[in-house]
DNA sequence: TCGAATCGATTACAGTTGTAGTCGGAGAAT
DNA sequence: ATTCTCCGACTACAACTGTAATCGATTCGA
């Protein structure tokens, strides 16, 4: 189940963290962040305290740290938020999303025969 | 092109009713709100504020008030949150994204067909 | 002409988000 | 035993959002 709390572009940078692994101290998911994130260990701290609020994540005491595992999974997180896309700026429908996105991607040959491919394993 | 800032959710339902029909007054935009967004005329007004600061929406005089019309097409609109949702969820790829969609909806052999006819016309 | 209706502009205000500083307590080092 | 270090908790604070009230000017109706 998904908490309806929305999580926010900052918040989903350390759940990217937590999802390749975990359970982390907060100090390890700040050594974690990537590049162009690189935030201060109080900001990761914060960060975490409202995944935490949010039940995103949820910690365990470790000695005197916490360990911070993902509480919601990566693919509920996809679901819903592709869910959230199709809803409001397709209608709910699935087909125009997909006529955009093949157009706006110029999809190759070799793109459209894996599709095909897919296609034809889901017929089954 | 499409200005950096980000519209809101509650921007978009006054960007849908623009992109339906402009130019339009504030009380006209009002009037066409959905009903589960009855907002009051100053809230529109506020909203539609925000959007010239945007530069998503521009207005010229017309008497004594504005008349509102989009600035940002609504096709750019679309292609910009679904590229950033791709980005962000998907690695930037299209292929995932359109796995996880078609297992998701759970296509029928209707769906199927459509899409493999899009596909054979793209082909072209 | 004088009040009523209407406009846009300004102000409001709480909640979320991005980003971080500070503080008190508990462990670790000496 | 005392100091230093590190942790989580709390506080900060500006920008953005959702939602609206109010205000000064203008115009329309009587």
């Amino acid at each position: 189940m998904m908490s309806s709390e929305r999580i926010s572009d900052a918040e989903l940078t350390i759940m990217e963290i937590l999802w390749e692994r975990a359970p982390l101290t907060a100090t390890d998911v700040a050594a974690r962040l990537p590049d162009d994130r690189a935030w201060s260990l109080p900001t990761v701290k914060t960060l975490l305290s409202r995944l935490l609020g949010k039940e995103a994540v949820e910690h365990h005491v470790d000695g005197r740290r916490f360990l911070y595992s993902p509480l919601i999974g990566r693919e509920d997180y996809v679901a819903h938020e592709s869910k959230r896309l199709v809803d409001r700026l397709f209608g709910g429908k699935f087909m125009p999303l997909f006529a955009h996105l093949a157009e706006q991607e110029n999809l190759s040959a070799a793109d459209i025969t894996e599709i095909e491919r897919l296609l034809q394993e889901m017929k089954s």
